[in-house]
DNA sequence: GTTAGCATGTAAGGAGTTACATGATTTT
DNA sequence: AAAATCATGTAACTCCTTACATGCTAAC
């Protein structure tokens, strides 16, 4: 079962598999791509990476480079257990996907995520976020100022967040008809084609 | 020393310094309050009422209500000591008082925090959103057409409150002093904390 | 009568952070 | 020569989530 931890798990596998990696250097490409908030310490990372090794989804190889000498690395690589788990969790669109962190990471591995799953994550995100709004719609007594200006400025957040997820949406539904999709998800002009309306 | 689960306990603090509640109760606020990501779960609330009872802030009272016979309400108070610590606390404009979760929480108290406390708050998020936003803006290699999406729509939103906190800054000193003088007789008629469209 | 909301908890388990510990190499 | 960056790890601690366990009350 995907517990919660398994993003981490996910994001070393989906940069594994464009390359192996050290740790030092996986990290900072793990800021990169997902460090919008804390960076992730070596104290979360290592001990991820052996959890892994026992899994069976990554070895790990001491690269002992002859020209430079630097400090031995320990340089990681996926297994074909990994690259299969990797695919397995990508294709699943369940809920786990939409939550904030995991949307996060699916959307970073798009490319190499069915269209249709593409679709089921987005909407499931806009709808997670619309819940969210529409929960906090019931707007509260007892509220000052502030507080009343951060669940505005809060609630707006969430609302361009929505807005942003359509426009994607409408993209992915747009380049939908051909049979390669893979395309921009950048937000084109809405191609008009037969509406497909639900 | 506020380690990073102050901010639990400062919420509570918070809540209730304006009037007893019952843990029930008090969940449904602090998720009201801060609760834009996940829920609170009472796994992690009733241990920390518990952490806070043995800390002295807060002592609790079995509500036997006579008229009403529902199931007895554990209804919990804050203490002198309690007040103090919330109160020292508050007025700490830290590095911890700009962290996410951390910073929310500061706000939403802030009615009850000195305007020059609110100022340095306000102006240390600021900053750290600007750090973030440099340090993304190294970014580009290897990065395809969705991480190049997801950087771009993060930085934006990362933009956007950057741009929030400065309204609010300005809001603030405009309604504190005027070319340095503390009592400004006129012309500051109580600006609202929203400075927004027309 | 049964579902939904009110109300309080505990136990197991997982995950992450901080701080510690060490050492090489490159840049200033 | 010092400072920064590269590089790998461990241990203690804290905290949260999930799932379990219980029982009352109101509404449908």
């Amino acid at each position: 079962m995907p517990s919660k931890g398994a993003t981490l798990e996910l994001a070393v596998l989906g940069l594994l598999q464009e390359s192996p990696l050290h740790g030092y250097e996986l990290r900072k490409r793990l800021n990169l791509l997902l460090g919008w908030t804390r960076l992730l310490s070596y104290g979360s990372l290592y001990p991820a990476l052996k959890r892994m090794l026992r899994a069976g989804w990554i070895t790990e190889v001491v690269a002992t480079s002859p020209t430079v000498s630097r400090r031995a690395r320990i340089v990681y690589q996926i297994t074909p257990a990994g690259t299969e788990y990797f695919a397995s969790e990508i294709t699943d669109a369940g809920p786990a996907a939409w939550e904030d962190e995991n949307f996060n990471m699916r959307f970073a591995f798009f490319s190499r995520t069915d269209a249709a799953v593409r679709l089921r994550i987005l909407e499931g995100r806009r709808s997670r976020l619309q819940e969210r709004l529409d929960r906090a719609r019931v707007l509260s007594s007892g509220a000052d100022r502030y507080q009343t200006e951060l669940r505005r400025h809060a609630a707006e957040s969430v609302e361009r967040e929505v807005r942003w997820l359509t426009d994607l949406i409408e993209a992915e539904r747009g380049n939908h008809d051909r049979g390669g999709n893979d395309r921009a998800p950048q937000t084109a002009p809405p191609q008009n084609v037969a509406p497909q309306n639900p």
